[in-house]
Order: C-alpha cells, then structure tokens, then sequence
DNA sequence: CGGAACTTTGAGTCACTTCAATCGGTGTGG
DNA sequence: CCACACCGATTGAAGTGACTCAAAGTTCCG
C-alpha cells in the first residue's frame, strides 16, 4: 500500500511511479507529538512544511479572552503548512488531538515537489478543497442548528477518512472530545452533549470515547444536508 | 494609476514593468452584470477565469430549501474562480451585489499568468489570503455575538478595500442589504436591524444604503476583536 | 404616482447558554 | 491492588440572545 501522502495526492489524479517514490523518500525522520501539544504556533514562521502520517491535529485560533475555535481538523495525509514559503507567519496554530506522527519536509524538498507537475497539481487541488471544506463550515456555523451540524461535521469526517482508507463500515477513529466538538461547531459543551444524545437516541450514530460509528450513513446525511461535492472527490483514483 | 488588479497583486510584492504590461493587456473586454444577476452557478463548468474590475459580488451557497449562506465578499481585483482548470465544478455560486464590472481571461492567458513567477506568486498569496479569511469567518460566526459579527465583518471590509485604494476616511461603498448581512454573518435579518442600531446608536458606524463610515475604526477593531493579520498585507507595497 | 424592495418596530417563543453539581472512567502513586 | 485525583460526560435549572411572525414605515425606481 502506498504511503499516506501518495494516497491522498492519488485522490486527485494518478501519478507516476517516479513521482511515486518520490513521495516515499520524504517520509523518513519521524517526529512525534503528544496529544494536547501544538505542533505549530500562531505568529511561527518555520522553514519547513509538516506532514500528518498518523493521528488527528486541528486547526485553531483563540481569542483574546479564553474561547477557542476549531477551524479544521488535520487528517493523516494533510500538510499543516503548505504556504510557508509565500505567507511571513502563521495566522493560527495547529494542536495535537491525539498522539501524533509528523514528518518535516525540508525547503528543498518542498520545491521539488512542485517542480513535479502531477504533484504541483494535485498539491493546488488540496489547498482549494481545503478552502472549499472551509466555506461548507460557514454554511454550517451559519445555517445549521446544533444537531444538524454535529451530523454534518461527522459526515464530512467519514467521507474525508473513507477516501484515504481509514474507515471501516461506518466507523472511524475521532479522538475529539465534546469539549472540542463545542468549540468546532461554535456551540456550549452542555449542548453538543445533548444533541449527541438526540443522535443516537434516532439511531444515527454511536459516539464512543475516541471513535465515531454511523449506524444509518444515507439517514445522517440527509437530516444535515450534506452534500460531498465539495470534497471534490470524483476526479481521481477512487475507492 | 495602475490597473485593480495589478494594484491587487503589488499588495504581495513588486511586478516588473513587463508584468504590469501584461496585466493590463488581460483587461480589454469588459463584461456587465447588473446587481442581483449570478455571475457563476455552483455546478458550472466554465473555460476561462472572471475578474471583477467594479461592483461587489458575494460567494454564496443554497440549502436545500431556501437559505442562503454568503461565505464571502468579492471585490474589485478578486479573481472569481481562479481553481478552474483544476476543480471540474463549481461548488457554489457568485451573485453580483451591485452592478459590475467583470473580464473574462481566456484559459491560453491564465496559463501565461502562471509562467510568470511574481504573478504565480502573487496568485498563490491571494489563493492563501481567502483561505484565512475564510478560516476567520468561521471564528466570526463561532465565537461572536450578533453586534461583534458586524463590526468585525465592517473592518475586514475596510481593511481589504483601504488596501486597494477604495476607502475614504472611513468611508467606503458596501451596496449590500441588511438581509445580505444576515445572510453572512448567519443572523436573521431582524437582528441584523437590531445590532445595527446598537452600533450606531455608539457612534461607532454610519450604515446607510449602499456604504458604509466606520466613525471609530479604534473602538470598532476592539470591540469585534479584529486582528488583520490573517489578510497578510504587511509582505508587499503597503499605500 | 404606484408598486416593489428594503428597513424598522413589537411581541411572543425557543434554541442555546451559563452555572453548578454529579457521575464515570482512567491513570498513577503508595 | 486499592485509593485518590483528574478529566471528561452527563444532568438540572434558570436566563437570554436570537428567532419567527406580522405589520407599518421608508426609499427607490419605472
């Protein structure tokens, strides 16, 4: 099996085996970082991009006082920085949900990787289906009430782990807690505790400690409206 | 003065003269929409970019039934879909605001943007830029009250149209209604009537038809808890 | 001048919030 | 191996920001 990177780029188009091994050459030191770390800061300015191998990160800003927002969740095959070489600073920071595998990719690497053009491409294709994820979380801040977007938000998490392999019938590893949940979907911990009460009262979803299983996939989507075109998923290689 | 999005482009760094020539030559055949016509539908698939050179316009999707989520503001120099020849469709649509201004660049001429490095470069940055803005949308519609999701959207937009040379003492032309502001920031548009009352009633903003004057740009940053740096214009040619 | 679109106002309701306490699991040190 | 400590999940109750419905007032435009 290809390696993480290789898997998620392969989404978008094939590449070739030369590109292929490419990708493989720069998985080799691994870092590791605890949950609860931040694997990259507000305001830094590194001189190389972080790869996730394994594990869940998030994408956050505080705010002046105490609250927190979750912007987006990093999944393995996700780059925390892509842009380091054209933005001076980072405008949010990037934390640690679980235990996670990280691996520095050099300057000169990064360079490489985009004078290869079926790795340039499917490297732009991820920036924008970031950017599109970004807008469907405003429309679920905006649009959904709590329940609704709860099941979106687990909606999106299985379509994005489904595509790079990491599900298994409906179930898949969120090391999130509610807490956490509160602060991605911009509402208290008590009520995300009780709309997840309500999910599985329907029978929609089994929300373990550190795991998500959908019970009824085409139910959840449904009741949040999900639509998965914006994952731009259907250009590629598919399952 | 040079062309909008030139002006746009300098923001992240200097062009060559040859640059800058080029740029205006993409400028010749002006395209009109008047306000409230769609300049792009989700799920279209179109063979050249648009630019808007006047007017506003606003990224929006629809729900279902009949909500309407504005995830972003598009102005002059903001190129419309600039991920064409990547994604195969759009996943939301662009609604002109006001009556606009727009250029269509032919593919052959989008390709040549991206063989010049300081405009592939600049076009990267603006790319990273709308990402953050997105990125803090979320924040403005996760963590803040009706009165501060206002203020903050006020200063973002006279922060991006300072930058291009749009503002005036405050002042600047924002042709959008108050159900459009709902529709943003993801309140009802009742509300949106309230919390705009409760500003001008601080002396904090003069809101009238189709602009808007921040009185007290100070109190209004503080209050909505604006920190442009997730707009990344301290790279380039500041005014 | 008339109508359409937008803004403003009032009143009642509800989703979600905050505060506060309890329960449960998990890891650690004795 | 047990007991304590901690973190996260759950529950209850009271408060409130924002919603909906509905009507009236205003501005714009043909």
């Amino acid at each position: 099996m290809a390696n993480i990177l290789t898997r998620k780029l392969e989404l978008f188009g094939p590449l070739s085996d030369d590109d292929r091994a490419f990708l493989d050459s720069l998985i080799d030191d691994v870092v590791s970082v605890a949950a609860g770390e931040d694997i990259i800061c507000e305001g830094e300015n590194t001189d190389h991009v972080r790869l996730i191998v394994e594990g869940m990160a998030c994408r956050y800003k505080i705010l002046g006082d105490a609250s927190r927002q979750i912007v987006s969740f990093v999944v393995p095959g996700d780059l925390c920085n892509p842009h380091v070489f054209i933005l001076k600073a980072m405008d949010h920071s990037i934390g640690a949900l679980s235990a996670c595998h990280t691996v520095n990719i050099e300057r000169q690497r990064v360079l490489e990787m985009f004078e290869r053009p079926a790795i340039a491409r499917a490297l732009w294709w991820s920036t924008l289906v970031d950017e599109a994820t970004l807008r469907e979380w405003v429309v679920n801040l905006g649009q959904r009430d709590a329940k609704e977007r709860l099941a979106h938000l687990f909606c999106e998490m299985h379509t994005r782990l489904e595509s790079i392999g990491l599900t298994e019938n409906g179930k898949f590893s969120f090391p999130v807690t509610q807490a956490d949940m509160a602060a991605a979907l911009g509402i208290s911990g008590v009520h995300v505790n009780r709309a997840l009460q309500s999910l599985r009262a329907e029978g929609l979803v089994s929300v373990g400690r550190k795991e998500v299983v959908i019970l009824d996939v085409a139910a959840l989507k449904t009741m949040s409206q999900f639509d998965p075109n914006y994952l731009h998923l259907t250009g590629g290689k598919q399952k």
